[in-house]
RNA sequence: CGCGGGGUGGAGCAGUCUGGAAGCUCGUCGGGCUCAUAACCCGAAGGUCGUAGGUUCAAAUCCUGCCCCCGCAACCA
C-alpha cells in the first residue's frame, strides 16, 4: 500500500537580520507536526526557506556597504544555522534567490498578465509631497491630508496590479464549504468579515522604487513585488513547471497539507495566495494555520534595547530538547505566549528534570541496585497495575487526537501526565519495600517492568517533540522506539533485556540566579558598544550655516499631543515672543520634565502641522541607535532668546 | 473614534463560539516517603474571572459603556 503524503511548508524567513526565538518557534512547531506524522506513516515533505527581496535588504545592504546577493547569503546562512541547531528535520530550503524560483516567478507573472489577471495601471490617488503618502479620495480630511492637513495633489506612479475581484466569489465559497481550511477558526471570521465580504482592493505586484528584487521580463523598470515572488515558492520548491514540465515531487506533494504561518500574514496565505492558485488554475493547499506569536516578558523584543532573546542562546544554557519542549509546550494555541530566562527555568526543572529525569533516573537506579540492570516480566500482577497501564495505554491516541487538531501543546500534556502516572507508581508500589523481602522479589521485578514498559512507549511518543532525549531515554533502556502500531498492548519491553548501568542525568536541576546572569551577559553580546555611522553630508560653507538661524528657548508650557504616541507641544519662549513647537520626544521626557529647561532652538523653520498641531520650529536634540534621546541645553545661564552659533 | 489581540488565585495558561457547581502546571504551606537529580506522592490555603450596567431561573461565557496592558500602523520639524 502507498503511504499517504504529507506536506508542511512554514512561512519562508525575511533575510533582513538574525532570528529570534519568536521565528525560531514557528519552524520547530513545524518539525514537530512533520515528526509525528512520519511516525504515524506518512510519506512527509518539509520545506523552510528565506524570503530575500525587497527594499529593506537592498538599504541594509548598502549600510553594510555589500551587495544584496552577499548580504542575504550570509544571513539566509545564519538562519539555516539556526534551524539545524533547533535539530529541524526539513526536506527543502528554498531561498527566493534561487534561480528555479526567480524563473518560475517570472513564468506566473506573465502568464497573469497574458491572461488578463494583471493588468499595467496606476497606483494612483491623493499624494501629499511632505508625508510621502497616498490616500484615497474618501481618506482626505475636508480635501486636505489626513496627517498633516495640507493639500494633497492627484498623483500616479505606475505599477502592476492583480485582479482579486474576479476570484472573490470562488474564495469565498470554498472557505465557507471547507471549516478546516482557515484555522483557528477565529481567524477566519476576520478573513471573512474585514476583508472579502468587504470586498477587495486589487493587489500591487510590482514596484518600480527599488531594483533588488526578481525582474518583470517583458518591462524591467519593475520588478515583482514581495507577495507573487515569496508565496510562490510553496511551489516552486516542489519542481513546479509552469510550462506543465514540473517535478515529480510537484505531482506528488502538491496541494499542501498545511501551511504554517504567523497570525499576521494570514491575509496574505489565505486571500491573495488561494486567488493567485485559482488564475493558475492550481489546487488549493488544504489547510492554513495563523500561530499566534511568542513574545518576550519584559517590555518588547527591540535590538537596540538589547533584550531580544535568540534561539542559540538559549540552548547554550538549556540544550536543545530543553527550548523545544518550552516552546511547543508553553505556547497558548491562539493567543500569543511568553518567553523569560526565568519561566524556561522554571519549566526545565519541574517538568523535565524533575518529573522526566528524575523517573527514568529512579526506575534504572532501581533496576540495577535489585537485579543487577536485568529487567524481567515475572507476571506478579495487582490491582494497582491496571490503571497504570490504561493510563500509558490511552495516551498514544489521545496524543494522535490533539496533534490531528494541531494541538500541540497539549499532546505533549498528555505524555507528561502519563509520566507523572509512573512516578505515582512507584509510590504505590513501594519497590524499596519489596526489596526487602526475598518472597516479593517476583512482584518487585514485574513492578519495575511495568515501568520501564512504559517509560519505552512514553519515550517513544516523545519522539517528535524531543527527539534527542527520546533517543537517549531508548538507549538507556538499551531498547529502539515502539513503533505506534505496536502501543496497542503493554508488554512487549523484552523480557530479560538489561538496562545501563550508568544511567545518565538527562536534565540537570538549573539555579535561576546563575541562568540570569548569562543572560546578562547575553544582553551585552548582543548589543555591543557601537559607536553611531553617520552619512558625511556634503560640506557646506560658513554661509550655509548662518541660514539656520539657533536660538535659545525657554519651555514655559509642555503637554503630549492628542491622538499621538511620541510627540508633545511645547510653548517656548524666544526672546520676546512665544513659539509653540511640536517635538518627537514624548518616550523619553515627560512634558513635566521639559518645562524650565533652556533647548537650542530652530527658528527660521517654515512652520509645519503635525497631527494637525502647528509648529513654528525645531528643539535639537540628539538620538543614538541605542533609543536615548537627549535635548540641546546651555551650559550656563543665558537669557532665552539669544542667538546660538 | 487608525487596525488587531488581551485583562481568570503570587507566575504562566485552559475554559468564552455551543451560558448551568471556576480548571491545569508552577510557586507557597502542611504531611508522607527515602528508590531517585533536596527529587517523588498526598493534602491545604489562595480567585467579587479588569470595571459598571443589562439580558436570563442561571453569566468568566451573551449585550452595552468605561478603564488598563500589548502588538501593528502612523508620527518623531
Amino acid at each position: 500500500m502507498e503511504k499517504k503524503k504529507y506536506y508542511l511548508t512554514t512561512a519562508i524567513a525575511y533575510t533582513s537580520g538574525k532570528p529570534h526565538i519568536g521565528n525560531t518557534y514557528e519552524v520547530v512547531l513545524a518539525d514537530s507536526i512533520v515528526r509525528f506524522k512520519r511516525q504515524q506513516g506518512y510519506d512527509v515533505r518539509f520545506q523552510t526557506g528565506t524570503d530575500e527581496h525587497g527594499q529593506k535588504i537592498e538599504l541594509k545592504a548598502e549600510e553594510a556597504g555589500i551587495s544584496p546577493k552577499e548580504f542575504v547569503d550570509d544571513i539566509s546562512s545564519q538562519i539555516k544555522s539556526i534551524w539545524d541547531l533547533m535539530n529541524t528535520s526539513y526536506d527543502k530550503f528554498i531561498r527566493t534567490t534561487d534561480d528555479y524560483h526567480e524563473k518560475q516567478v517570472q513564468k506566473i507573472f506573465k502568464k497573469l498578465y497574458d491572461q488578463g489577471d494583471i493588468y499595467k495601471g496606476f497606483y494612483e490617488g491623493m499624494y501629499c509631497t511632505p508625508c510621502e503618502s497616498f490616500f484615497t479620495a474618501s481618506q482626505l480630511v475636508d480635501g486636505k491630508c489626513p496627517d498633516c492637513g495640507r493639500e494633497c495633489q492627484p498623483a500616479k506612479e505606475e505599477a502592476y496590479f492583480l485582479k482579486l475581484g474576479k476570484y472573490a466569489d470562488r474564495l469565498i465559497e470554498h472557505i465557507n464549504t471547507h471549516p478546516e481550511f482557515i484555522q483557528p477558526e477565529s481567524r477566519k471570521n476576520e478573513m471573512m468579515n474585514n476583508f472579502l465580504l468587504a470586498g477587495l482592493q486589487d493587489l500591487c505586484v510590482s514596484r518600480t522604487s527599488f531594483k533588488w528584487g526578481i525582474p518583470v521580463d517583458f518591462d524591467d523598470k519593475h520588478v515583482v513585488y514581495v507577495w507573487l515572488d515569496a508565496l510562490s515558492n510553496y511551489i516552486t520548491g516542489l519542481g513546479y513547471d509552469l510550462d506543465g514540465n514540473s517535478d515529480e515531487l510537484y505531482e506528488k506533494y502538491w496541494p499542501a497539507d498545511l501551511h504554517l504561518i504567523g497570525k499576521d500574514i494570514l491575509r496574505f496565505h489565505t486571500i491573495y495566495w488561494p486567488i493567485m492558485l485559482m488564475a493558475l488554475d492550481i489546487p488549493l493547499p488544504k489547510q492554513i494555520f495563523g500561530h499566534p506569536w511568542l513574545l518576550q516578558g519584559d517590555g518588547k523584543m527591540s535590538k537596540s534595547k538589547g533584550n531580544v532573546i535568540y534561539a542559540d542562546d538559549l540552548v547554550e544554557v538549556f540544550g536543545v530538547d530543553a527550548i523545544r519542549y518550552f516552546v511547543l509546550h508553553e505556547m497558548p494555541f491562539e493567543n500569543d505566549g511568553v518567553i523569560t530566562w526565568e519561566l524556561v527555568t522554571e519549566r526545565v526543572n519541574s517538568d523535565l528534570a524533575n518529573t522526566l529525569g528524575n523517573l527514568v533516573n529512579r526506575t534504572i537506579s532501581m533496576s540495577n541496585k535489585y537485579f543487577g540492570g536485568v529487567v524481567n516480566n515475572t507476571g506478579v500482577e495487582e490491582d494497582v497495575d491496571a490503571d497504570l497501564k490504561s493510563v500509558v495505554l490511552a495516551t498514544p491516541g489521545k496524543v494522535a487526537e490533539k496533534m490531528d487538531k494541531l494541538r500541540v501543546a497539549d499532546a505533549i500534556t498528555e505524555i507528561f501526565t502519563m509520566f507523572k502516572r509512573c512516578n505515582k507508581y512507584i509510590d504505590e508500589t513501594t519497590p524499596w519495600i519489596l526489596a526487602k523481602d526475598d518472597a516479593t522479589k517476583p512482584r518487585l521485578e514485574t513492578v519495575l517492568y511495568n515501568l520501564i514498559e512504559g517509560i519505552t512507549i512514553g519515550a517513544s511518543l516523545l519522539k517528535p517533540f524531543m527527539p534527542e532525549t527520546s533517543e537517549k531515554i531508548l538507549a538507556q533502556l538499551n531498547t529502539t522506539e515502539r513503533a505506534l502500531e505496536d502501543m496497542d498492548t503493554f508488554g512487549k519491553y523484552p523480557s530479560g533485556n538489561k538496562v545501563t548501568e550508568t544511567p545518565e542525568i538527562l536534565f540537570a536541576r538549573l539555579d535561576v540566579n546563575e541562568v540570569l546572569e548569562k543572560a546578562e551577559e547575553f544582553k551585552k553580546k548582543n548589543s555591543p558598544v557601537k559607536y553611531p555611522e553617520v552619512e558625511p553630508k556634503e560640506e557646506i560653507t560658513i554661509e550655509d550655516f548662518d541660514k539656520i538661524q539657533i536660538r535659545v528657548g525657554e519651555v514655559l508650557k509642555c503637554e503630549p499631543v492628542k491622538k499621538s504616541k511620541k510627540l508633545l507641544v511645547s510653548q517656548i519662549r524666544v526672546g520676546d515672543e512665544v513659539r509653540q513647537i511640536v517635538s518627537g520626544i514624548s518616550q523619553y521626557y515627560k512634558p513635566e520634565e521639559m518645562v524650565g529647561k533652556k533647548v537650542a532652538v530652530i527658528t527660521n523653520l517654515k512652520p509645519t502641522k503635525l497631527c494637525g498641531v502647528e509648529s513654528q520650529g525645531m528643539i535639537l536634540a540628539a538620538g543614538d541607535d541605542a533609543g536615548n534621546l537627549s535635548v540641546l541645553t546651555v551650559d550656563k545661564d543665558i537669557i532665552a532668546g539669544s542667538e546660538i552659533c
